[in-house]
RNA sequence: GCGCACGUGGCGGAAUUGGCAGACGCGCUAGAUUCAGGUUCUAGUGAGUAACAUCAUGCAGGUUCAAGUCCUGCCGUGCGCACCA
């Protein structure tokens, strides 16, 4: 391994993340902050010892990467890779000129800690504050330029204080669908015959973004909890991969589905990977359709009830639906079941219930149903179809009940076949395209109709399209269905059955003449509400959750209680960003100014137009490359947050917006996801197969520059990719080559004596060393400029592109070539130690200054110095190499001046030496001159 | 099953609009330095050949003067969704 260190990294990290500390070199100044004399932000622009305005300061940047869950294991590697990217970033645009925020913080409330004192009484702020204190160490140790002064945690009640704030803000508005916004409740007009208080009460209380709702929901028996939709994964908690049940609770949701519309159409403003935006268009699961009721015949039920609401994609079918399936859970189902059907449908109803949601869909392989004995009538053609029952059909979904068309749909498909029931064939495939019936007999595509006419409307020979529009219209003119409009999104569930969480600011009445409880908001003033001390974390005896054991706190004198759950982890992550902006408002989540500098256009070049859904967002994408944005203007993070966390955050900011909180429409203008890093062997790290890495191990043998720099050269950020120490040690070589381009070598050993033998303060160790002797105050030659530009405009454009490790290699370019030079001129390795910067800051912090002094020069801290600019002039070239192929093949490489015109060079190409063997008895029919790339001569 | 990515040396990965495939790093080979190991420095390193030729970007076709790059069809890997009508 290893062995001697390359450069002593143990002195100088430690020694410049506590000059950085002492001196807030990264404090990111708001509107109206005064500049502290001396400070180098202040010494760069005319700021120092003055109060900044916005119109002063320079424009924003803001980077910000997702907080972490401070967990008692510690960092992994995985985070120091998105870190390290934004902290690039961060201080590369500091050196461009901008006012960069990089803030850090904790996603603190969560179910270790909760689970840590449920089996040990110890309080999970005890627990939570120890992680904390561990991940601030290790992330302090890498060096990122965060701006500490505005740190937060979830778990700080003057954080969540505005967490229950921004609940209140939710719970106090309705959605408008006429303005398609979130409107405060006060602009709900009542309908007519809501007269007494009680009904007033109950009809806002029905209209509320939070509201609360006895509804399945899916029920945790390890955890101990309820959870969102969005959290279970294959009929398992995302959390510990426990088995959850499908039980009606009574529950605070969020009408998150009010805002699918929006959610989807924004997406078209912001600059986030198509994968990404894929995975929000799935979610949020938008199908146009058209709703269809089906008289139920011989209908013994009232007029209102005596049909059956379906819906369906593919109206243009409606002649082939041969049957109705309703789902077990549909209302209609016991009214309609004949007598002789009611045992079997009983049954299966039964057998449905027992079954968990897992066993539903897993052994779903096989089709399952029951004929209720009732038939329905096709509204087209009047045919009796029989209604069935199945579980295939979701009663969660569209109207839980589907008219089956088995000819082009696989699931009704196999019903049919299963359940002998008829078949018709109403579209045929486009056979110029390719298409055909599958090998069942089944074609779900679209196609042309047929079989498709009643003597009122034919569809036959339409294509599909043209069939839907026309039967949704002609249904629509007879009052039998409407063109609809559906998505999978579920409104969010929003309550938790836990200690370590937010409380809700909402406490429960009795109505005075009903005797109905109701709820009620806790005015600000409350805020923020505290849970109680407990001593016994766990769930009651009755199955309450745990703050229900608080009976002092629950029970209020004036008889209301408190709501016993609290609020779930993504409440404090969906608005962190927000407060990062204004970390220590006492009276606001966020001041107008900072909000209006950092996240809306006061701070930024460009205007925003909030849902500009336009053909050339593209472009205009474009055109704000290199220029700030409105929002965050870059968000780093883990996939795995692709749903969750982004959807919910996405919500809660419209709703802000709406209510004139916020600036935006969209919170995170552009997103990148950083991709996993596998362990050695190539497989995801885990502890049971040992091959996790831990980065203080890294640390302490190659120091932190080394372990930022191989992060970003193992790949392309986005890029899953396996980790392997010996290329931890191959940047660490490169670090210890730039080392002793700057410092003699000699010096290293006079310097690892003192070490030795050491009794003196670190710093007196690194005044041992001494400039390269290489190094000299002399004028740089054509060719080293043209190294040094080329490297220049590599790097600069690599990080425009967040193409890290390709900058990377231009460095280690740069760095061979001058280890070459028998001089290196001050002024260009001075430079190309700021383009080093922001990937090796300490290393390069420490030779800037080195270098200046030992040049008799003073210089402030490297790090918001301005970025250098190439001169496109250095790198031209007076004469070129142009490679030359014969019949496309290379065959030589020619050397011309670079303003050589076509007949110069094709006859040089003719003269090429090594391509005469090709060329000798051929007659040239063409030659192919691209200018400055390549000659091609095609030859017969 | 559906959707979205992606397949380049022994390995991680480079390759503007199609224009010298394999930058940079790891590993490996040889040499120098060293008592020695390590470190450092120098040279080499896709296959193939004495050297050329030739063959090489998952497979098979196609477009083109020219294809890793564009088109079609397969095969494989990863991620997401998964009875959403």
């Amino acid at each position: 391994m290893s062995s001697r260190r390359q450069y002593p990294f143990d002195l100088i990290e430690p020694k410049w993340q506590r000059a950085w500390d002492a001196e807030q070199t990264f404090r990111a100044f708001n509107p109206g902050d005064s500049v502290p004399d001396g400070h180098p932000f202040g010494l760069r622009y005319p700021l120092a010892g003055k109060t900044a305005s916005a119109a002063a300061l320079p424009p924003k940047f803001y980077i910000l990467d997702m907080f972490p869950y401070p967990s008692g294991a510690g960092l992994h590697v995985g985070h120091p890779e998105g870190y390290t990217a934004t902290d690039i970033l961060a201080r590369y645009r500091r050196a461009k000129g901008f006012n960069v925020l990089h803030p850090m913080g904790w996603d603190s409330f969560g179910l270790p800690a909760e689970q840590y004192a449920v089996k040990t009484g110890q309080h999970p702020r005890v627990t939570t504050e120890a992680n904390i204190a561990n991940f601030t160490r290790q992330i302090k140790s890498l060096g990122f330029s965060y701006d500490w002064s505005r740190e937060l945690a979830t778990t700080d009640p003057e954080y969540f204080r505005w967490t229950q704030w921004i609940f209140l803000q939710v719970y106090n508005s309705w959605f408008n669908p006429e303005t398609n916004k979130a409107e405060p409740i006060s602009t709900l007009k009542f309908p007519t015959d809501c007269t007494t208080e009680e009904q007033r009460r109950a009809f806002r209380d029905s209209k509320r973004l939070a509201y609360v709702s006895e509804q399945p929901v899916w029920w945790c028996e390890e955890l101990g909890t309820v959870l969102a939709n969005e959290e279970v994964v294959d009929g398992k908690s995302e959390v510990g991969g426990f088995p959850v049940v499908r039980k009606p609770m009574r529950q605070w949701v969020l009408r998150i589905t009010a805002f699918a519309e929006r959610l989807l159409d924004d997406l078209n403003t912001i600059e986030w990977t198509d994968s990404l935006k894929e995975m929000q268009r799935n979610w949020i699961g938008r199908s146009e359709g058209a709703e269809v009721d089906f008289a139920i015949a011989d209908c013994r039920l009232p007029i209102a009830d005596s049909k059956i609401r379906v819906f369906t994609t593919r109206p243009d079918t409606l002649f082939g639906a041969t049957y109705i399936v309703l789902s077990p859970e549909h209302k209609l189902v016991d009214q309609i079941t004949s007598t002789e059907q009611r045992a079997a449908v009983q049954a299966y109803k039964t057998e449905v219930a027992k079954k968990s949601d897992l066993e539903r869909t897993e052994l779903a392989k096989e089709k399952s149903g029951v004929f209720t004995g009732a038939y329905a009538l096709n509204p087209v053609n009047g045919e009796k179809v029989p209604i069935w029952i199945a579980d295939y059909v979701l009663a969660s979904y569209g109207t839980g009940a589907i008219m089956a068309v088995p000819a082009h749909d696989l699931r009704d498909f196999e019903f049919a076949e299963k359940f002998h029931l008829p078949i018709v064939e109403v579209v045929q495939p486009d056979k110029s395209i390719g298409h055909h019936p599958g090998p069942t007999g089944c074609f779900a595509g679209e196609g042309f109709a047929t079989n498709s006419t009643n003597g009122e409307i034919s569809l036959n020979g339409l294509p599909t399209a043209e069939a839907k529009a026309k039967i949704t219209t002609w249904l629509a003119s007879k009052g039998l269905g409407k063109k609809t409009i559906n998505y999978k999104l579920r409104d969010w569930l929003f309550s938790r059955q836990r200690y370590w969480g937010e409380p809700f600011p909402i406490v429960w009445r009795r109505d005075a003449a009903t005797g109905q409880p109701y709820h009620e908001a806790l005015p600000e003033s409350a805020l923020p509400l505290l849970p109680p001390a407990l001593t016994d974390y766990k769930p009651t005896a009755s199955g309450e959750p745990p703050l229900a054991r608080a009976k002092d706190w629950v029970n209020l004198p004036d008889g209301a209680v408190r709501e016993v759950n609290t609020m779930p982890q993504w409440a404090g992550s969906c608005w962190y960003y927000l407060r990062y902006l204004d970390a220590k408002n006492g009276s606001a989540f966020v001041s107008k100014e900072a909000e209006s500098y950092w996240m809306g256009s006061a701070g930024s070049a460009i205007g925003y137009r909030p849902s500009a859904i336009s053909s050339d967002s593209q472009s205009a994408i474009a055109n704000r490359q290199g220029a700030t944005t409105p929002g965050v203007d870059l968000y780093v993070g883990g996939t795995e947050h692709a749903v969750l966390h982004l959807l919910y955050a996405r919500f809660w900011h419209k709703v802000l917006f709406d209510l004139g909180h916020v600036s935006t429409a969209e919170p995170f203008f552009k997103l990148v996801n950083q991709g996993l890093i596998l362990g050695e062997d190539g497989q995801k790290m885990s502890k049971s197969r040992g091959n996790v890495v831990n980065p203080d191990d890294v640390l302490v043998e190659f120091g932190a520059d080394a372990f930022r720099l191989y992060e970003m050269f193992m790949g392309p950020l986005q890029d899953t990719k396996p980790w392997n120490t010996r290329g931890v040690e191959g940047v660490y070589r490169f670090l210890g080559r730039v080392w002793r381009l700057f410092i003699e070598e000699k010096s290293e050993t006079a310097f690892e004596q003192a070490q030795t033998v050491a009794t003196q303060p670190d710093a007196d160790l690194l005044d041992h060393l001494v400039m390269n002797g290489t190094i000299a105050e002399v004028s740089a030659t054509p060719a080293q400029l043209k190294v040094l530009h080329a490297c220049i405009k590599k790097v600069t454009e690599d990080l425009d592109h967040l193409r890290f490790n390709t900058a990377i290699s231009a460095m280690m370019v740069f760095v061979n070539e001058a280890n070459g030079w028998q001089s290196r001129p001050f002024a260009v390795m001075r430079t190309f130690l700021q383009l080093l910067a922001p990937f090796a800051p300490h290393l390069t912090e420490e030779l800037w200054s080195r270098l200046h002094s030992a040049f008799g020069q003073r210089a402030p801290s490297l790090s918001y110095a301005a970025w250098p600019s190439y001169d496109p002039a250095l790198l031209v070239e007076s004469e070129i190499e142009i490679p030359v192929s014969v019949n496309g093949k290379h065959r030589d490489v020619i050397r011309v001046p670079a303003d050589a015109d076509n007949a110069t060079i094709e006859a040089a190409a003719r003269r090429a030496e090594k391509a005469q063997p090709f060329l000798e008895g051929k007659t040239v029919r063409k030659v192919i001159i691209v200018p400055k790339k390549m000659v091609n001569i095609v030859v017969g």
